[in-house]
RNA sequence: GCCCACGUAGCUCAGUAGGUAGAGCACCUCCUUGGUAAGGAGGAGGUCACCGGUUCAAAUCCGGUCGUGGGCUCCA
């Protein structure tokens, strides 16, 4: 489950000591230095050519930098030629960086002069949140600014080669869609030409494996317009990723206990207030489906179906089904539940961010006791999926409740000492299970505390993919009410914890794309084995061994073209089929195949029947012969 | 939703200054029966996203709609 975009708020406010390569030391960096300084340029630069524009912030980011600005008249890529071209004359005038520190009256007044009101804002909250009594100027040549700092000495030190300004974008003041939106230019920037080159290739190259590109490339997904945007048509093959996904993810949760359910895609709308939803998610939600009845002259909602967009409450309802016992906890339902989002129409992109997809989702209903066990389990279960799909660029966030958040009374369930209880549950969970992780204030669901799995897509775009959340707020009394039965035959609330460790298929599958390149291992490729007959002397051969791989299970195909052995070969190669056996004359006579895998150089000659033994044992296992790549 | 760019055959793209459309791949047919990354010939396929406007004439110019892509805190 993702947070509400309302919610999605401060980013990186505090980060703990369990981080391991996160570091920021970023001031002292030369390269932040670079960077920073060419961002100054590059202000110096667009706002001679629009006068009258006024600035936002302007920071390095890991690319280079970008820079914001209210622009008097509209740039487009056509200027950034221009722009390059004005920001080598700057760094070839040999502009000296000058700090100055001015008292907060003078440097208001300063902003106000240079009238930049973004700039006033900012140094007015600086002053009074941070309590900071002076501000700096950084000053080069003609040009200006409220900066912190540091820079390099002078422009001249600027590599002239090695930047680029990528692209423009909008991007509203402060990342809040209620305030102005200003346009960001953003930029590459390195030390040397050869890095910018170096920069620029790897993100080509990165595009390549794009799922917009290769899932559809590959017959995966389909977006068609007359169904609607956000909403995937998953081919055949997709179809198939998905299944194997979901059985291992049956299996692994037959293995830890979870017992399966099977929830309606829709509900009435009462639900959702009883667990709090409603109010807070609604502009999430598909509008509602009413129910009308003519009543004399008028007609009257009877009822309001909404389409869901979690899964939990009809779980919590399932649990409610029934008197429960603390003999019967923890109880753990799990369920491929597909939800439906009603999600900005800008922000739908490809299988990463869509208006309906399936949770690999499950919720455990346990005493406060059976926490730390419960979420330790879970954790490990991420562990082994991440071994299994060798998945290691992701990084772990415990995100954590903000007592000093103003807005905490409506964004957080106001119960400090719960809240403080169970972080220090998950915290405890998490060392234990020696996943390192990061803890950031802020970003925890509104009814407890909860662990999210970030990845980073080939874009360079972070994402949450799973998060597993513990909730001490919704079994409560004012809102779902669910209770057991304890020993001492009193009834009590239990603890929930909500858990989806591969996410959405919508977006685990994206990455998955990206992380294989579309070159899927061989359990979980769409089209295992392709037979390639030498010529079509050889297809009632090739058509033989496809019978008996098709009745071993194996997704298998054969190929009948009219085309010679070089294109057939290519063709399978280029659908990144893992195992391409070719057939002919020697094959025939000897019950033999030869076995051509992707990515690897050696074929291999070999009976049929070891071949399919070894495959169905290559399958079961689901080993990963090769590293994740293209 | 908002900012910018884009929308020509299933896919990738060309179409010069408004004069009713073209390539490669894929697809279909025929020839070829070929041992490891594209054999040859022919054919079919487009209301140039949609709607409206300007014009004798619009893929091309203008407006709107729909869709796609890049963005929308990595904080002086």
């Amino acid at each position: 489950m993702r947070a509400h975009p309302r919610l999605r708020a401060q980013r990186g406010a505090e980060m703990s000591e369990h981080v391991s390569d996160l570091g920021d030391g970023k001031n002292d960096d030369p390269l932040y230095r670079l960077r920073h300084s060419l961002a100054h340029v590059m202000a110096q630069a667009v706002l001679d050519m629009r006068p009258g524009s006024t600035r936002g912030f302007g920071p390095p980011i890991d690319t280079g930098f970008y820079y914001d600005f209210v622009l008097s008249e509209p740039i487009t890529a056509e200027d950034f030629p221009e722009i390059e071209k004005r920001m080598k004359r700057i760094i070839k005038g040999r502009q000296k960086f000058e700090r100055e520190d001015l008292p907060i009256a003078d440097a208001l007044a300063r902003l106000e002069e240079m009238r930049e009101p973004y700039k006033v804002e900012y140094a007015r909250e600086l002053a009074e949140k941070n309590g900071l009594d002076t501000l700096s100027f950084y000053t080069n040549g003609p040009f200006v600014d409220m900066c912190e700092g540091p820079h390099v000495d002078v422009t001249s030190r600027l590599p002239k080669g090695a930047f680029k300004v990528r692209s423009v974008a909008g991007a509203y003041w402060r990342g809040d869609e209620r305030n102005q939106m200003m346009t960001r230019l953003y930029t590459w920037a390195y030390t040397s030409k050869e890095e910018l080159e170096e920069a620029v290739r790897r993100h080509d190259e990165a595009l390549r494996r794009d799922h917009k590109k290769l899932g559809p490339a590959l017959d995966i997904y389909h977006i068609d317009d007359e169904v609607g945007k956000g909403l995937p048509l998953w081919l055949p093959n997709g179809t198939a990723i998905r299944d194997e996904l979901e059985k291992v993810a049956k299996e692994k949760e037959f293995r830890g206990g979870y017992q399966r359910v099977v929830t309606p895609h829709v509900t009435k709308a009462n639900l959702y207030h009883l667990s709090g939803h409603l109010p807070y998610y609604e502009d999430v939600m598909y509008p509602p489906m009413v129910v009308e009845e003519q009543e004399g002259d008028e007609k009257v909602v009877k009822e309001k179906y909404y389409l869901k967009p979690m899964n939990c409450p009809h779980h919590h309802r399932i649990f409610a089904a029934r008197k429960r016992s603390y003999r019967d906890l923890p109880i753990r339902l799990a369920e491929y539940g597909t939800v439906y989002r009603f999600e900005h129409h800008g922000a739908l992109s490809g299988l990463l961010r869509v208006r309906g997809m399936s949770m690999n989702d499950a919720h455990i209903y346990c005493t406060e006791e059976q926490i730390h066990d419960e979420f330790l389990a879970v954790m490990q279960m991420h562990k082994e999926y991440f071994e299994l799909l060798g998945i290691t660029d992701y990084y772990m966030r415990l995100s954590l409740w903000d007592p000093e958040d103003p807005k905490g009374k409506q964004k957080y369930v106001d119960n400090p000492q719960a809240w403080e209880r169970t972080e220090k549950l998950v915290r405890e969970a998490m060392l234990e299970a020696d996943l390192p992780f990061v803890e950031v204030k802020g970003e925890a669901a509104f009814y407890g505390p909860k662990v999210d799995i970030q990845i980073t897509t080939v874009t360079g775009r972070e994402e949450t993919f799973s998060t597993n959340q513990l909730d001490f707020a919704v079994p409560q009394a004012d809102r779902m009410n669910l209770t057991y039965v304890g020993a001492d035959g009193a009834e009590h609330h239990p603890y929930i914890i909500h858990r989806a460790p591969l996410g959405t298929h919508e977006r685990f599958v994206a990455y998955l794309i990206e992380h294989f390149g579309g070159a899927f291992p061989t359990w979980l490729a769409p089209v295992q084995v392709r037979i390639i007959p030498v010529s079509e002397k050889y297809l009632a051969y090739g058509d033989k061994l496809a019978t008996a791989l098709r009745n071993d299970l194996v997704r298998v195909e054969l190929d009948s073209s009219d085309e010679k052995l070089g294109k057939k070969i290519r063709e399978g190669t280029v659908r990144k089929i893992p195992i391409l056996l070719v057939v002919g004359e020697q094959e025939q006579e000897a019950e033999s195949v030869t076995v051509r895998r992707y990515g690897e150089k050696e074929q291999a000659s070999m009976p049929f029947t070891q071949f399919s033994g070894e495959l169905g044992e290559e399958i079961r296992s689901r080993v990963m012969r090769r590293k994740p790549g293209i």
